[in-house]
DNA sequence: TTGAAAGCGCTAACAA
DNA sequence: TTGTTAGCGCTTTCAA
């Protein structure tokens, strides 16, 4: 059978899992002490024997077992990520961001998916503490605040990304909403609306709150008036962005720059303004969130629109979490900056 | 320290991964044998032990080390999904289809994302391999062909999802877009379109391709005449729905019905024709291709699309990798039929 | 019914 | 410079 008459006899036998360290060692001629040392660059050893063992690791396919290294190591270099709302727009760039910092350091990504079903997420977590995971990332579709996960091991980081624990100990990593509606609503009255109104999505979000908030105070700001009527809570979707401009242009005070709460309802409101033969920006600027390109760029005009930065969101909570594994403690709620991307629905140029 | 006197002395040690076996052995008072058994459900054992045991292990918080167990096993319970294209609209219903599979049975999956670079691929496939994964997803944004992912050791299965392996010997899943095609056409001629046009995008994609081919087949059996300018393709986008609407009506012989190529495309029809005071569906049926409900629902009228069923196509994936892992051979390329979803821009009802 | 011990594949400390 | 060995946490014979 053996096409190699030097190599001392054996049991022939190749682990379970592919080969081992051990048929290295055996068809180097070494022993697995010293297999290991070449195979890992540590240790001191004649350059010869070092070549010699790579390349027969290398020659028979030999690929060190990750679960077995870290039955050693105080790490298992993986990281468990829970989605507790399904897999959507906007975990999506979090997951990319998260995926690009992790796999730079060798870290793989266990992916769960409990869609708002406790049952799941309990299943799901005790699948991950099981792999000994050394961090976990809770991401969500909302950022209302949700019950943390667990019970967890005492010391497992953990960090909650556009989603918040109701745990003052936990660490989460939200957009400033209230931050990114003052950039639109400024940015508004830079150009010169002064009667601006907010068409926003369903009041129980507190996305919605937040943005309403920082409209109001960037109005404040901006010495504008509130106008009773300006402020119109509905559904996240385009046939409310028209209607809602039915609405407003129904009274006798129409406003000259509207704040939407996200690009749909944006799309919404230039397509109503279009057809009713107001033009955008000229007699009416909009501005959107979200910064989603399938609607920015396709609606007519162009959206402005705040960006979340989910993106850096997800880079940032890989960093964080890292430094958690290393052994730094963060706590704490940060929210990060919002971007306002400008486009023709608030300038001419665009 | 100890608060249970009648626990043996001990190192006071407790494994660096958490409680371990051993740790619940020795509280318990039994040996490591037992433990296992007890813990395990099986071999025979006292029921008092049982107990004894398992209250112990729950007390202490123990939970089995899966790298400890997949050392023995010859399955590590974990699967890798490459995603060779980053993750987007088309994955996302695969991977979540391909979770509820996995999760149910178990089976942790490791998620990665080689965005069309074959240095990260390598890397990534090279961590999953060390993680000794019992099989492999490769999913894509496009069905077009790709070299097979490799090298991977002999007897790893595979199966490509929504993307075509270059290899004869590999399984690949896809959509049935020339079948999707011809429901569309077919569609369209039983409510009485007789001169269907086909706007479309990049010819590049096989898909395009796929669906041409489809369109023409169906018009032949529908016994409906080519007519030449009814072919278009341009973009994916709106806009090019747009335009393409334009070019189609500046003819003499405008369609009365239009099958497109995706959804962004049938909404700029539709836009374009109730620019033009056509009624949709009553003087042209539009159908979209892919059922993206952002896209279908928001349109004016909501847009009959055909429908790829990703997620059947998830689960599928799913169920024969396990099957695959279990030991049966597959091979080949399976397409999964479409479906048409008929919503107002083919009938009045909707 | 329970305990002891070998070994899964690997690393690291210690000997030689 | 290289080999030996004791574990990492667990399962599984084989003895007791």
């Amino acid at each position: 059978m053996s096409d190699a008459p030097s190599v001392p006899p054996s049991t022939d036998r190749t682990g379970r899992h592919g080969p081992t360290i051990r048929d290295v060692a055996r068809i180097a001629g070494v022993s697995i002490g010293t297999a290991s040392k070449a195979l890992n660059s540590n240790g001191r050893l004649r350059q010869e024997t070092r070549d010699k063992v790579t390349a027969v690791a290398r020659e028979i396919g030999y690929r060190p077992n990750d679960m077995a290294q870290s039955l050693h190591r105080t790490r298992s270099m993986t990281v468990g990520v829970l989605s507790t709302d399904s897999f959507g727009r906007f975990t999506l760039p979090i997951f990319q961001a998260l995926e690009e910092q992790f796999a730079d350091r060798g870290i793989a990504i266990f992916m769960c998916n409990a869609t708002d079903d406790p049952e799941r997420e309990r299943q799901h977590l005790d699948q991950l503490l099981g792999k000994r995971i050394d961090g976990l990332v809770v991401t969500a579709r909302r950022a209302d605040k949700r019950p943390p996960v667990g019970p967890l091991p005492p010391g497992l980081p953990v960090v909650y990304v556009y989603s918040q624990a109701d745990d003052g100990d936990a660490l989460s990593l939200l957009a400033d909403e209230d931050g990114g509606a003052r950039l639109a609503v400024k940015h508004l009255a830079d150009i010169g609306c002064s009667r601006i109104a907010h068409v926003t999505g369903p009041e129980h979000f507190e996305a919605v709150q937040q943005r309403k908030r920082g409209y109001y105070a960037a109005l404040a700001e901006a010495g504008l008036a509130e106008h009773p009527g300006y402020y119109r809570a509905g559904l996240w979707s385009e046939a409310w962005g028209r209607e809602a401009t039915e609405l407003l242009f129904a009274g006798d005070a129409p406003p000259d720059g509207i704040f939407c709460g996200n690009d749909q309802i944006a799309r919404g409101v230039v397509d109503a303004l279009r057809e009713r033969g107001i033009s955008v920006p000229g007699q009416v600027a909009v501005v959107g969130f979200d910064n989603w390109e399938v609607m920015t760029t396709a609606a007519r005009p162009p959206l402005t629109s705040v960006d979340m930065n989910l993106s850096a969101l997800g880079h940032e909570a890989g960093r964080l979490l890292i430094d958690m594994i290393g052994g730094e403690k963060v706590r704490g709620i940060r929210r990060l900056p919002c971007t306002l991307v400008v486009r023709q629905s608030t300038s001419r140029q665009g």
